[in-house]
RNA sequence: CGCGGAGUGGAGCAGUUGGUAGCUCGUCGGGCUCAUAACCCGAAGGUCGUUGGUUCAAGUCCAGCCUCCGCAACCA
């Protein structure tokens, strides 16, 4: 086989926080796919995986569950690995961001930049709740107090280092540019050029105080390395990268030929990891693939929707080629896909088992029946010989053009196609009518031996997306030449070989009996763990609670904002002369003509603030409904100005 | 007027440089019997979001509008 060069390919890796659903697993299997299929074709693959385990979250996790937070990574990194292996994947290594050499590089990275002025120390402004040691941003208050304790928060410094994205800004700007092929798909490239890199980069934030559970910043141990540096770096320092002198590995692999990741991290693999290497002086990652999520219906899968769904219990449902062919087949390159068990059950009777199954079933049952399983030499060709040949070959074409953009279904696509081609082709020759009459034979012999050439190019095919699938083919063939380059022409089969016994690859499924079986395994995943504990406020005294003034307030006017999607610019009369301008997030609920003339309850002593650009003095009082609607907290028959308490 | 993407038969999607709409699933009818009630053929079903424009000719180009989505902003 021709050597092609070197390949490195990397998933993100996961976050330890808890057990991964299958949207999670998607990314894997994607990039095991894409590096199973480089090897195949000759080059040489450095597959990586791994696990994010360090943060404040992990931190509260573990102490949740009671554990230590590196007994609670053991767990959940195990668990993620395990499901790596159970979708039958390749990578060729699986980092964890607590491994010992990982950290210690991570700590020589970050003194290096420091060393070099590219991070430096500064001070951290946020909203700070002083008993919890804690800093919030302003979504994460909740009613614009500290959501763990519910105390105020102030404005507030912390000493912190920064990394200086500014000095980088033009250098990646041009090279974002220049490098058309970079950022993929192309509309992500736009909103990361536009949102972040014109408008301008402020310097980011690279460690923390407030929490333990991190690499400590070797020269000052106050700080942890907050999460940008620890786990980007994972994607050198995996290989052995070291600013004192790298390894090999490093070396040959680096820079990396693709970075598979989820769409919501795009910013970061564009814009921190390629300023972090440009200040390391390495090359920068060739391209930065952000794939699209798999959605459960509609809805984003999430634990309180009670519709999750586990990689584990897909594959003890289907069997891990059914998932991965389904994960590959059902996902478009771009936008998002959305899964379902029953679209699943589909796909597995209409591709796998009728089309793909089927058809090795019938044509190695027919070998067997008519020449005892012997594969006879093609002796008498005929036109439609030509169209089998020339469809199989176009399809190895095809898929090659599919797989270099990363369109992943379009290539399972092309190749469940050449099995229908296939299908049609038994029905065009009628084998079965050739057998009954002697003088046939040699066509009979013909026909079979293209069949069983295309099932081979098939299951050569398909080795990337379903190896242990084309593995049982081989085997029921007895057929072991299974190398890419046997596709350069067609007829590679050696004939006076025989097949072995036909065996079903995938049995149709009975939805019915199916969904009985789904709903008890499924009961266990999606058993609702004890009701999430209403948000624990922490308890206040009176004085407290004197200190918010609340006023009926009437709705004189009401507009939407226009660059806003959820604010209303509502005038009040408080019953002051002057008219109060006060805006709320409420027009996904409300239209303006709903509000005006009715009389709601304002927090009139709320310190002004601007959105939108939009000065708001106030706020006005709601119900967050459990599923997910608001609604305002209308008072008949106050007059506006009386006091509430 | 923040940036970007999308609107094609019941469902999910293709439609390169403009030339009278394709694929898979589903439905209905037929054929065949090697095979996993499978496979093959055929039919029904779309004014290609909307309005205007360019052109001999537009799903394909241009402009406006409507709707959905992503990113950003933001939810006092």
């Amino acid at each position: 086989m021709a050597k092609k060069g070197k390949f490195y390919i990397t998933t993100a890796i996961a976050y330890t926080s808890r057990k991964p659903h299958i949207g999670n697993s998607y990314e894997i299997v994607l990039t095991d796919s894409i590096a199973r299929y480089k090897r195949m074709q000759g080059y040489d693959v450095f597959m990586l995986t791994g696990t994010d385990e360090h943060g404040q979250k992990i931190e509260e996790y573990a102490s949740e569950a009671g554990v230590s937070p590196k007994e609670y990574v053991d767990k959940v990194s195990g668990e993620i690995k395990q499901i790596c292996d159970i979708l039958d994947t390749s990578y060729d290594k699986f980092i964890r961001t607590t491994d010992d050499y990982h950290e210690k590089v991570v700590q020589k990275i970050f003194k290096k930049l420091y060393d070099q002025g590219d991070i430096y120390k500064g001070e951290y402004e946020g909203l700070y709740c002083t008993p919890c040691e804690s800093f919030w941003t302003q979504a994460q208050l909740v009613d614009g107090k500290c959501p763990d304790c519910g105390r105020e928060v102030k404005p507030a410094k912390e000493e912190a280092y920064f990394l200086r994205l500014s000095k980088y800004q033009k250098q990646l700007e041009e090279f974002i540019e220049s490098n058309e092929n970079f950022i993929y798909p192309e509309s992500r490239k736009k909103e990361m050029l536009n949102n972040f890199i014109k408008p301008g980069l402020d310097d980011l934030c690279v460690s923390r105080t407030s929490f333990k559970w991190g690499i400590p910043v070797s020269f000052d141990d106050k700080h942890v390395i907050y999460v940008w540096i620890d786990a980007l770096s994972n994607y050198i320092t995996a290989l052995g990268y070291d600013p004192d002198g790298s390894s090999d590995l490093y070396k040959k692999y680096w820079p990396a030929d693709v970075h598979i990741i989820g769409k919501d991290i795009v910013r970061f693999h564009t814009i921190y990891w390629p300023i972090m290497l440009m200040a390391l002086g390495e090359p920068l990652p060739k391209q930065v693939y952000g794939h699209p999520w798999l959605l459960f219906g509609e809805d984003k899968m999430s634990k309180s929707k009670g519709n999750v769904i586990y990689a584990d219990t897909l594959v003890e449902l289907f069997g891990v080629d059914a998932v991965r062919y389904y994960l590959l087949s059902e996902m478009p390159h771009a936008q998002d896909g959305s899964i379902s068990y029953s679209t699943i059950i589909e796909r597995f009777n209409s591709d796998l088992a009728n089309t793909l199954g089927n058809l090795v079933n019938r044509t190695i049952a027919m070998s067997n029946k008519y020449f005892a399983g012997e594969i006879k030499a093609p002796v008498c060709g005929e036109e439609i010989d030509g169209q089998l040949k020339e469809f199989a070959l176009n399809t190895v074409e095809k898929v090659e053009e599919f797989m270099t953009s990363y369109r992943i279904s379009d290539a399972l696509s092309a190749i469940i196609d050449l099995a229908r081609r296939s299908n049609k082709y038994i029905d065009e020759t009628m084998p079965w009518a050739l057998a009954k009459d002697e003088s046939k034979q040699d066509r009979l012999a013909t026909v079979l031996y293209n069949l069983l050439e295309s099932i081979r190019f098939i299951a050569v095919l398909l080795q990337p997306f379903m190896p242990s699938t084309s593995e049982k083919i081989f085997s029921q063939m007895l057929c072991d030449i299974k190398d890419y380059d046997s596709l350069s022409k067609f007829g590679a089969l050696k004939h006076s070989a025989k097949v072995g016994e036909a065996q079903p690859l995938f049995s149709r499924i009975d939805p019915e009996k199916k969904f009985k079986e789904i709903e008890q395994l499924t009961a266990a995943d999606n058993a609702k763990p004890e009701k999430e504990k209403p948000q624990g406020v922490a308890k206040i005294g009176i004085e407290d609670f004197a200190k918010v003034e609340l006023t009926a307030a009437l709705v004189t006017d009401c507009e939407p904002i226009k660059k806003s999607k959820k604010l209303l610019k509502l005038t009040l009369n408080d019953g002051t002369d002057d008219a109060r301008t006060v805006c709320s997030g409420i027009s996904p609920w409300y239209k303006p003509e709903d509000l005006i003339g009715k009389t709601v309850i304002l927090v009139s002593n709320l310190k002004p603030a601007k959105l939108c650009s939009v000065e708001s003095n106030g706020m006005v009082l709601a119900a967050d409904c459990p599923d997910g609607d608001v609604k305002v907290i209308f008072l008949d028959g106050v007059p506006a100005g009386a006091k509430i308490r």
